[in-house]
DNA sequence: TTAATATCGTTTCAATGCTAACGATTATGA
DNA sequence: TCATAATCGTTAGCATTGAAACGATATTAA
């Protein structure tokens, strides 16, 4: 990563975009749901922007991956899930988990169990040096999370934390 | 993907969560903002879940990315644009833009150029096959787009963008 | 002018990520 | 019981992703 910043200045479509989008599609510029628009792009970009900032200034370190490090998490908090449970906690696919999983296991951070009562579940655990990373981690993570929401107060930090929740409750995301 | 759903239901920090971070890291509970936590835990939910939505439910048919189609957007809007310029805009390595740039290619929907002026830099046109797809693909998007905001009112969608906003300003994103 | 520096895009290599297909296991139903 | 269906994790194949190294070009400084 070079550095980001915003291609457009101000988060709203530009003039340019609107005549683009109005010249260009048969939806003419009326019909856009400008205010849309505007969520979405700056919803996007703020995580992105979260994303590279954490990879970049606390898991970098240890090499982790933004997902390598919230399944760690999961196991830090459950000592044991399922590959399944990981994937739908983490918004990624089983195949994602598996590969993660495996990279995780070279490293000696985690390792699989297959489930006595079910043989088709395999658990992952957190070894020692696993939970001792977290330990070293977590604090430091944390204090990013601090960092990049610190611009807005504790009310307003509620308030985007209960739209957030709902437009992920009304699209099971 | 299989599916999504939220491995804590509430979007907030769940008992066994707080204990395990209060026991298994030096900084006790009292030290952790438990505001920023969910702020970070939702926006990075909400963000998956709407590109993954969009993968999905929009770009699978032409088997585009959300990057991908993020490009495709600045080159439909800008005419041409250089590779900087597009890893900028859409947060991704310059390296990013270089292989996914290759598959566009390939898909002829764009092509390299090379400026005059400076000959280090490269600029990513949008072909006739390219615009089409755009043409075809951005209504669609935007039927997404106003669909995953569609909870929120109006004012709560300026609101959220508002705050969304400052957030991005204030870390550079 | 020329050497040193900076900038830009690509390449290399390894990890992440998805879809589809698969093999193993469990559950269901006739 | 036994065939069928459902569930789970892995594998195969490919695209995406980034850090680092690299080559080409442009800028700066002496």
């Amino acid at each position: 990563m070079d550095h980001i910043y915003s291609f457009d200045e101000y988060g709203e479509l530009l003039p340019e975009e609107k005549d683009t989008i109005n010249q260009l599609t048969k939806a003419p510029i009326e019909s856009l749901n400008l205010h849309s628009i505007t969520v979405v792009t700056n919803l996007y970009r703020a995580a992105q922007g979260l994303r590279n900032k954490m990879e970049r200034e606390v898991l970098a370190k240890h090499g982790l991956s933004w997902t390598s490090f919230s399944i760690l998490y999961d196991l830090w908090i459950w000592e044991s899930v399922e590959t399944k449970k990981l994937a739908l906690s983490a918004g990624v696919s089983k195949a994602t988990i598996s590969n993660i999983t495996n990279t995780l296991e070279r490293k000696e951070l985690c390792y699989r169990k297959v489930d006595n009562r079910d043989r088709r579940i395999t658990c992952v655990v957190l070894t020692e040096k696993g939970r001792k990373v977290m330990e070293e981690l977590y604090p430091k993570f944390h204090e990013g999370e601090v960092e990049v929401v610190s611009s807005l107060s504790v009310e307003e930090q509620k308030l985007i934390s209960s739209l957030l929740r709902r437009v992920i409750r009304e699209n099971n995301f």
